[in-house]
DNA sequence: TTATTTTTGTTGCAAATGCAACAAAAGAAA
DNA sequence: TTTCTTTTGTTGCATTTGCAACAAAAATAA
């Protein structure tokens, strides 16, 4: 990975790493699989480029988008501990670069008395709660009683200021992470629009009012 | 708050509250107010003795339970912020006692040098892994398609290890907490029962399968 | 104690939702 | 290019769900 795709957050991030704590840095390339639960080793993933998808499969085959992470987002299989559903995290970038960071090496009182440490526990501190965030605006989303709000609220929450939203993955994909039925999904953006609220062009939504 | 009330893990959390960092310790009666989200100071809670439940209301008048706290609970503003929705924190025991840390403060530098600023942020750090755990079983239980899983859900994730669940609280706030009309709750316990997959004895559930 | 408020239990009904199915369009692979 | 796979757009239909309403029971306040 070339050092110019780096950003200055991601370059301060990465000082804090120092040689007391262990980790391990991989590229993936799109579709390809990251981190399936199985995987015992406590660790924290953090994405310094590209971007990746945490997939929720249950029982039934129902498949849902838990989550689309970012460059500068962390996971962990320490948040999904006891989970009933099989969860894969997948690139979902040409190419996605992750760190993974041994969980006991950051808990550990540094012996080599590094300055760093502190500063690296901090900044994951920091990390942790923007994520804590996220999963509250997840909950909300979920907690609406109807798909209609569901749709507005998710609309709203990823518009631009020009009130528009580009649909970069697929219709299929965002009614995964809404968590309702796909069919139902696209009946309701014509309600919405024939209400006057939306405007859909192809993969370019427009937030009316 | 008498002394004999608190627990190991407590006293430990209290020793790493050193004078470096920020505190204000609170008791709250029932179904007092602790947190209204309009306050702009940025501090964590920490719950060292009772409940509390995290309330939200929407437009429409639909109040949904987002969470239920208990003892070595943490929450903050910082976790809920551009939340649309009103946020209630209220006191769901006799006696709640919460202790407000700086947020400013638990990230400085600590210019005493003191050894347990570390400990403290440490110690933090877990909490919110506990609570980040949380909210993702919430989001597990809120992407169940339909009514019967996420009751399901619920009584399997609660039940004790006599496969029995007991409403401290009432059938109503569990409706709330499930995000499911209640009418429609009572009505799916029946046909559960009939289902011969619980048994329900007034406040008693018991889980058959 | 009695009065008042909240919760529980139940039902009918209208509306919302998911499911199945299929053709057309778009995108990816060969 | 052509072939194959995935996504989009749409519809009918059965089921699920929420809403309104109300009486009985339980809990709380006076």
């Amino acid at each position: 990975m070339v050092d110019i795709l780096r950003n200055d957050e991601d370059t301060i991030f990465r000082k804090y790493l120092s040689n007391c704590v262990n980790t391990q840095s991989k590229t993936f390339y799109n579709k390809e699989l990251i981190l399936s639960f199985t995987s015992i080793k406590k660790q924290i993933a953090y994405i310094s480029y590209g971007k990746a998808t945490i997939i929720k499969t249950d029982i039934n085959g129902n498949t849902t988008i838990l989550k689309e992470l970012k460059e500068q987002d962390i996971f962990s299989n320490l948040f999904l501990q006891d989970f009933e559903d099989e969860i894969y995290i997948i690139s979902n970038s040409a190419m996605t670069e992750v760190t993974f960071i041994d969980y006991s090496t950051i808990l550990k009182d540094c012996t080599k008395n590094c300055p760093f440490h502190h500063q690296l526990v901090i900044h994951l501190f920091e990390l942790l709660i923007k994520d804590n965030r996220q999963q509250n605006e997840k909950i909300e989303l979920l907690s609406k009683r109807t798909v209609k709000e569901k749709i507005l609220f998710f609309l709203k929450k990823r518009m631009n200021e020009n009130h528009v939203f580009k649909v970069t993955t697929s219709y299929k994909a965002i009614a995964e992470y809404l968590c309702i039925d796909r069919a139902n999904f696209m009946r309701e953006l014509v309600k919405l629009e024939k209400e006057n609220i939306i405007k859909k062009e192809g993969k370019t939504i427009h937030i009316l009012k």
